[in-house]
Formats: structure tokens, sequence, C-alpha cells
DNA sequence: CCACTTCAAAGGTGTGAGA
DNA sequence: TCTCACACCTTTGAAGTGG
């Protein structure tokens, strides 16, 4: 098949005060219950596979970077 | 002997990382790009703090000092002062991360690799400079307010090694070639000149 | 949940022109 | 001296895939 019906991913990021939102969650609470996700996602308008994709993903991020820090000291 | 002030609070340590790096940079000396919109720093200004209550808030800042009292210029190959400094505009930059616990602030090094250089004032968050002035960064440790801690001693510090003078282009040649070496966003340049050999075939 | 990947968009470089 | 648009890179980060 040649060009055509080639799916490519959109790419979506949350708006800002999503984030700030998140973040400021996150830092006081790296774990998110089902009903605190629940509450999350409707106040940010995001769906809910959508705040545990990311609370996911931020505690990679997290440790990631924690274990490059520590490998170059 | 005067130590025991501080209630037996262990002194607050700052230190510069990559110091090397400053250094070879230094002997150029450095040069930092200003712009309206805001230029970020290279090298990054980054800390390692110790001596903090781990279970005590702090934030902590970054501004830019003046080093000396004059106006400079790149005179055939050289920075030579000229003229009167003019008045600090006093900015400051607090990083994202504050405020946040004492032993979040020492289990890494602390980067500013955000912080943003402007000669105009208005842009929030950003530090405002004077072009061809000579800077040096600080870097403050300040306490949240209640927590009881009375004194802290030297809860800042002066970097000597990042002084650098700013700029609305770069002026030395040397530098350029340094910052477009070391700065990876800055590959382009330096695999375009060595792409001079690579003709089609 | 974690581990890593995917892959465009976002955005940081110095350039070189034109004030 | 200063500003701005490029071209050319990197990094970012939500979503994908498998364990």
């Amino acid at each position: 098949e040649s060009n055509s019906t080639k799916k490519r991913k959109p790419r979506a990021l949350f708006t800002r005060q999503q984030v700030v939102e998140l973040e400021s969650r996150f830092k006081s609470q790296r774990y998110v219950s089902a009903p605190e996700r629940q509450e999350l996602s409707a106040r940010l308008k995001l769906s809910e596979t959508q705040v545990k994709i990311w609370f996911q993903n931020r505690r990679y991020k997290c440790k990631k970077s924690s274990l490059e820090a520590a490998a170059q000291g | 002997a005067h130590q025991a002030a501080s209630e037996g609070d262990p002194l607050v340590s700052i230190q510069l990382e990559q110091q090397d790096l400053w250094e070879e940079f230094k002997t150029c000396p450095t040069e930092m790009v200003i712009t309206r919109q805001g230029r970020r720093m290279f090298p990054i200004v980054t800390v390692s703090v110790k001596g903090l209550r781990p279970e005590a808030m702090y934030s902590v800042f970054m501004d830019l000092i003046l080093v000396d009292n004059h106006r400079w210029r790149y005179v055939r190959g050289k920075w030579v002062s000229s003229g009167k400094a003019d008045k600090p505009h006093g900015t400051i930059y607090r990083h994202p991360d504050s405020p946040h616990y004492g032993s979040h602030w020492m289990k890494s090094p602390i980067s500013f690799n955000r912080v943003k250089l402007t000669n105009r004032m208005g842009e929030g968050g950003h530090l405002v400079l004077n072009s061809l002035h000579k800077y040096e960064a600080r870097v403050h440790v300040v306490p949240e307010q209640g927590q009881r801690i009375d004194r802290l001693p030297c809860n800042w510090k002066s970097l000597p090694e990042t002084q650098f003078i700013a700029v609305t282009a770069y002026q030395n040649e040397d530098l350029t070639r340094l910052k477009i070496l070391r700065n990876p966003y800055a590959k382009a340049f330096s695999d375009k000149k060595t792409r001079v050999s690579v003709s089609e075939e």
C-alpha cells in the first residue's frame, strides 16, 4: 500500500492548567486511588485513563531522571 | 567558636557543579545572549546543596549580580571597560520545584536550566539584564516562613566561576565555537562544518 | 502496576540579513 | 547594536506494547 491511509499519531498535549494541577497533585501524592482519579478527571475534563496513564508516565519519568542523576555523580 | 549559635544546625553549603566546563568558557571569557523573548543560559548554573534540614521547607532562588561598575566593549578581539554601568533591574528567578523539602533539594544537584535572560522588562519570571554588563550568578536557599528556623548561617552563595558578559549577539568567535561544541541544541552548526567533504556520488 | 518504545510537536541553537 | 526569520537539531510526553 502506498502513502494514502497511514495512521499518523496526532499529538494532543494537555493544557497548561491541566498539567499544573496534575503536577501539584503528584508533588504530594505519587499514586492516586480510583475515587481520587475520578474526581480529578472530572475536574480537569480528562478521561480516567488519561489521568491514570499520566501518573504512570510521570512516575517513570521521575525514576528515570533520578537514576541518571545517580549515574553521573 | 561562633558556630554554636545555631542550635546544632549544620552549615548550609552551596557548591557549583560542572566547574571544569565553566572554567573552559571563562578563559574566553563567557558571553550570554539576551533576547527580547528570553534566552537560556549555557553552561547551565547547577549547584549541589548540603546541610539543610531534610524535613524543613525551602525555596531556592537564583539572581545575577553586577560584578563591577563598568560597561564593556569588544574592541579588536578584547573586552575593555568603557563608561559607567547602568542601574541594575534587580530581578530574581525562583526555581520551579519551590517550595520543597530539604531532602528533595539535597538528593540531587539543582539545575537552573530553564531560567531565561532578557533585556526587556515585563517578561514574567525572566531575569532582566543590561547588555554589555558583567554578571555573576548567585544562589539562595530560603527557609519557608513558619518553620521556626531562627538563623541559617550562609543561605546564599555567589559563584565567581559563572561570570559572563551579557550580549545581544556573540562577539568572541572562540566563545561561539565553544558554545556550538558543548551545547547539544547547537549541534546543527557543528555538523554543518563537518559536512564539507561530503559531496554526493 | 512497571518496563521500555513510538514519533510528531514543541522549542532551543547560532546565522545572517537588515534596521 | 539590536531584532528577526529561517534551518536544523534536541527534547518532550501522551499513547502504544508487552510483561
